[in-house]
DNA sequence: ATATAGATGTACT
DNA sequence: GTACATCTATATT
């Protein structure tokens, strides 16, 4: 398991967010590592875009870490009970991130115990971050650094294909919500919400599910 | 299978 | 007060 350098963290948001599906995120906790693949994530793309935290340019306590530097933890609670897990990306001053969405878990996940709910654990930002224990506590985390951080995998995925399509949720963002900045394993069994791509990249034609 | 309602805390008109 | 980058339990096709 190689961790991530910032150097790789420092891309333009939309291929980082595509880069992303590359990449593992990894958890140590006293229970041991947890480990899981991303294979869905949107892009979050303030000023500009209307459904972003930082829309506007508004910087407040909680938006701050997006003007910083790319690779750090944006982490916030949502609906009172749920956090997520964002990576900051763009230059200092781009506040710019990347919503982790769901992941599939590999190696040791004693608490799903059959493949349906292994599939279904880390199934959502939400469910992810309880799942790994993610809440405030990691608000401008380096995600290139222990206890959390993103990492290659140590064998190459098969060939997969990315999806993209509109994101979840922000029907609120006017003609924002509709920008294809949701990305996804094409046929990937633990994506959270299952919907028609957009936008279809990658090798594989046939929509046959991959892990 | 899909459709609700309800939980909860922080950020913001 | 209202909205929210959500999820689950319960009810209803």
């Amino acid at each position: 398991m190689i961790p991530v350098t910032p150097t790789d963290l420092d891309q333009p948001t939309e291929r980082l967010a595509m880069a992303l599906l590359d990449w593992v995120v990894v958890k140590d906790t006293p229970e041991g590592r947890r480990v899981g693949r991303i294979v869905e994530c949107e892009m979050y793309q303030g000023p500009h875009d209307r459904a972003a935290h930082s829309y506007g340019g508004r910087r407040t306590e909680r938006t701050a870490v997006m003007f910083g530097p790319p690779g750090y933890a944006y982490v916030y609670l949502i609906y009172g009970m749920y956090h997520c897990l964002n990576v900051v990306s763009g230059p200092p001053g781009a506040p710019e991130a990347i919503l982790i969405r769901a992941l599939e878990p590999l190696g040791d996940w004693p608490e799903a115990q059959t493949p349906r709910q292994r599939d279904r654990l880390l199934a959502g930002p939400g469910k992810l971050c309880r799942a790994l224990g993610i809440d405030r506590r990691y608000y401008g985390h380096p995600l290139w650094q222990p206890p959390l951080w993103l990492a290659r995998p140590d064998t190459p995925w098969p060939s997969y294909q990315i999806a993209r399509g509109p994101r979840i949720h922000v029907d609120y963002a006017g003609e924002a919500a509709e920008w294809p900045w949701r990305f996804w394993i094409g046929g990937h069994p633990a994506v959270s919400v299952k919907s028609v791509p957009a936008f279809l990249t990658g090798p594989q034609t046939e929509s046959t599910p991959r892990r």
